[in-house]
RNA sequence: GCCGCCUUAGCUCAGUUGGUUAGAGCGCUAGAAUGUGGAUCUAGAGGUCCCCUGUUCGAUUCAGGGAGGCGGUACCA
């Protein structure tokens, strides 16, 4: 039997949980970035960059009591045997850098920086392994009145990305309320104080229900998979219940209307437990509601949704050490096939005072969120919230004549230096109709046609390409396309430049 | 990691109750029409039917294992 005679193909494909980005999304990505960098400059700001790759002890990612990095990092090993790693987000980097460079840096610091990070671990919907965040943080700032400025920058963010206030909510918690409440219910485990702060931050996603389950015994999920609960006892649960079900929230009557007042829920806490760390924390946040409040944000005369007290909110584990805060969409997001999916936060942050230290010796507070760049594109894309810019495609030179070609250069670039998208046909020029064919496949506003005829008249032909597709809609034969040659008309080669800018394609998009 | 569904042409998918040559639409290439896009017509290229092992005279089809994709769930800085 012949063997396989033809040599083995090697196989397009992409690394799971990795994307190719194709020209709309880069687009859209950077105008989008631009939005976010205007409103954290105006803020007081300034960039930074760090590398991709850090040393994998400067991320903290070595496991315990083991040399070998994190699973969840793609880390690989020097030539000299260190370990080193991708970013997984763009906070430890800094905490790196400002402890590098702590002499030289002034306090405090503000500074943001965006950039891809990596995470070896399963995508999901709207999930990758490689995505963009957009990062923003102060350092050496100890007090509230930072974190409450990184809400309101959040918040003010959002807006100018176009998510209607309404649409979006930035919930705020502090992680020493946490602590209080296992204080106050008894709960010293550390595993039982994960699985209780991993319940809670379910809420959202399986409601109070699912969350009782998941404090108790555990929960079985639709695909039948069980998970197992934090096993508290029952007077536990109900005291937890309390304090995370967004019912008891307490409301206020705000120009006619019924919203949550946060300074009224605030009060609600404070009378559900007494202890120092809680009271602490709910004093944190109550400095915070009020600065909100004063600045705009908070519930008084707006809608209440912008700027939330809410305990379910948990954060990571790892890091933050006071004001937790996180944005979160309020709308539906389906998928591609049409299904309703989870969608969750899109961006996130808070109080990291011992992640510098880490470094230094020296505690050096500081604060930052960070917004899921990749994420909040799909987001955004799923609600048709992008703008559509409509770069226009160039127009396109057509080659008649072989020995003309310094000619064609010539009308492009006369067509360039004024701010044009141009370029003479680069393929085989052998059939004339397909340089048309390709103009119009790109959706080239105009093609410019001149062979050996036109050049001993000294003119040129425009093709109008936008008004010809009109005009194809009603032409069904193909001798009359032929001879019609719709849009199409003859000027004075000197008149090139002109001619093109009074089409209205290009006219729309220069007055844009 | 665990659970469910899926995997046939570049794309979307049919189909083979186990049989010789595996199909469609779209896309692609060429021609009708060599200086005119769209529509139309004609022809052509393109497949290890995800991989491995087993059962069988014979496996794309059946069985077992694996990989990949999607979704849920867990973990998540």
């Amino acid at each position: 039997m012949a063997k396989n005679k033809k040599p083995q193909k090697v196989k397009a494909r992409l690394i799971r949980g990795f994307n190719d980005r194709s020209s709309s999304d880069i687009r859209a990505t950077d105008e989008m970035m631009g939005k976010i960098q205007n409103v954290f400059e105006l803020y007081g700001f300034d960039p930074i960059e760090t590398p991709f790759l850090e040393y994998t002890d400067a991320l903290g990612k070595f496991l315990p009591d083991s040399d070998r990095p994190n699973e969840g990092v793609f880390s690989l090993q020097d030539e000299d045997e260190q370990w080193l790693s991708l970013r997984y987000d763009l906070t430890a980097p800094l905490a790196r850098h400002v402890a590098q460079n702590i002499n030289e840096i002034t306090m405090p610091y503000r500074t943001y920086r965006a950039g891809w990070v990596f995470r070896n671990e399963k995508p999901g919907p709207g999930r990758f392994r490689q995505f963009m965040q957009f990062d923003a943080d102060i350092v050496g700032a100890p007090n509230v009145s930072a974190d409450a400025e990184m809400c309101m920058m959040m918040a003010d963010t959002m807006e100018a990305l176009r998510i209607k206030r309404g649409d979006y909510v930035i919930r705020v918690n502090n992680r020493k309320i946490l602590d209080g409440l296992f204080e106050a219910i008894g709960v010293f485990d550390e595993g039982q104080k994960l699985s209780v702060l991993r319940a809670i931050d379910k809420l959202d996603k399986f409601g109070l229900d699912g969350v009782k389950l998941l404090l108790g015994d555990g929960r079985k999920d639709e695909s039948g998979d069980f998970t197992k609960g934090a096993e508290l006892n029952e007077l536990q649960i109900d005291n937890v219940i309390k304090f995370c079900n967004p019912d008891n929230f307490q409301t206020s009557n705000y120009e006619g209307s019924l919203q949550k007042d946060p300074l009224k829920t605030i009060n609600y806490f404070r009378s559900l437990f007494e202890n120092s760390i809680y009271t602490s924390g709910l004093d944190e946040l109550e400095s915070l509601a009020k600065l909100v409040i004063d600045s705009g944000y908070g519930p008084k005369g707006y809608f209440s949704g912008r700027i939330h007290i809410d305990p379910s909110v948990v954060r990571g584990l790892e890091y933050y050490t006071g004001m937790v805060y996180e944005a979160e969409l309020l709308f539906d997001v389906t998928n591609d096939k049409g299904q309703k999916v989870q969608f969750g936060s899109v961006g996130g942050g808070g109080r990291y005072d011992g992640l510098i230290k880490r470094f230094t010796g020296q505690a050096v507070p500081a604060t930052g969120f960070s917004i899921g760049v990749s994420r909040l594109m799909s987001a955004l894309k799923n609600l048709d919230r992008l703008e559509k810019t409509q770069m226009p495609a160039p127009i396109i030179v057509c080659v008649m004549d072989k020995s003309r070609v310094a000619d064609y250069q010539k009308m492009v670039m006369e067509l360039r230096k004024k701010g044009i998208r141009a370029e003479m046909y680069q393929g085989n020029p052998k059939n004339f109709g397909k340089q048309l064919q390709y103009a119009d496949r790109r959706n080239s506003p105009a093609a410019i046609i001149a062979g050996s005829d036109e050049f001993e008249q000294g003119i040129i032909q425009i093709k109008d390409l936008v008004v010809g597709k009109e005009a194809s809609q009603n032409i069904k034969d193909n001798e009359q396309w032929k001879s019609e040659r719709p849009g199409q008309f003859e000027c004075k080669r000197s008149e090139l430049v002109k001619k093109i800018l009074e089409l209205p394609a290009i006219k729309a998009w220069l007055n844009k």
